[in-house]
DNA sequence: CTAAACTCCGTACCTTGGTACAGAGTCAAG
DNA sequence: CTTGACTCTGTACCAAGGTACGGAGTTTAG
């Protein structure tokens, strides 16, 4: 067990985290981040509450939601892996599904490019006239 | 050169397109659909505000944003193909690179929960440990 | 000791693409 | 002619993830 000896106060946490004051007072809000025991009105945070910001961070940048960062946060508590592997898992499903959806997009994209590119500068945009050829 | 002879109410315009009667006056306060002349107070649409509206949805059924679309109709006034597809390329960039950024934060999911699936219930949980493994 | 910088709290605002009223007026079917 | 469905305008609200600001109090550097 480590005992917190460092504090800092609200800015200097924020700055090591790489996020704005606003944010950390945003993820308390939440619930993401406890608020820590104040000294004469002022909150002390220590790394504990660092590691916390860098792991939404992190979290973040795999494509959690807040929500699910949350939700992440109380099996760590519960140390339940089968949920977070079923939560990480879904969540790899649904980029899966997006990423599906996006390369159709762009192939229908390349598409009407390539139309445009063939057709004279006297016929209809293509791109633009997308509206009449359903 | 057509003469529009039908018209519709906002309700009738909006059923046809598919779209919310509220959605249709969103649009005309983005500037995306022109108001048209009023008879008694009462807006009459005609078949090139349906058309107008299909495109939109058109449009941002390939991933264009409002703001996008637009743009795309002021090219449609100006016929400016080379414009238009250079637009639509940069879409295609955009929606690539988003595709790229995807598959890398599914990789890290997939390498995660492999991780978790390894290890036994008392080690932590690497997805929930992220935080700890830069 | 003073002034800048920081903290507190609460609230409002931003983006994007709409949706949901409220209150008043109007049109159309029976 | 009445009643219900529709339209008008303006404003507020939703998700998500913050950002900004006002006013008061505190701390710290020079």
């Amino acid at each position: 067990m480590k005992i917190p000896e460092q504090t800092f106060t609200i800015g200097k946490l924020a700055k090591s985290a790489g996020v704005g004051v606003e944010t950390v007072r945003y993820y308390q809000r939440r619930g993401l981040l406890a608020e820590p025991p104040a000294v004469a009105g002022y909150r002390r945070y220590d790394t504990l509450h660092l590691e916390r910001l860098n792991f939404i961070k992190r979290a973040q940048g795999v494509g959690f939601t807040l929500d699910e960062i949350a939700e992440l946060m109380t099996l760590n508590d519960t140390r339940d892996h089968r949920l977070a592997r079923s939560l990480a898992s879904e969540k790899i499903r649904s980029i899966e599904t997006r990423i599906e959806q996006l390369g159709k997009v762009a192939d229908a994209l390349r598409h009407l490019v390539r139309e445009c590119e063939c057709g004279g500068q006297e016929m209809p945009c293509p791109i633009i006239r997308m509206a009449l050829t359903p």
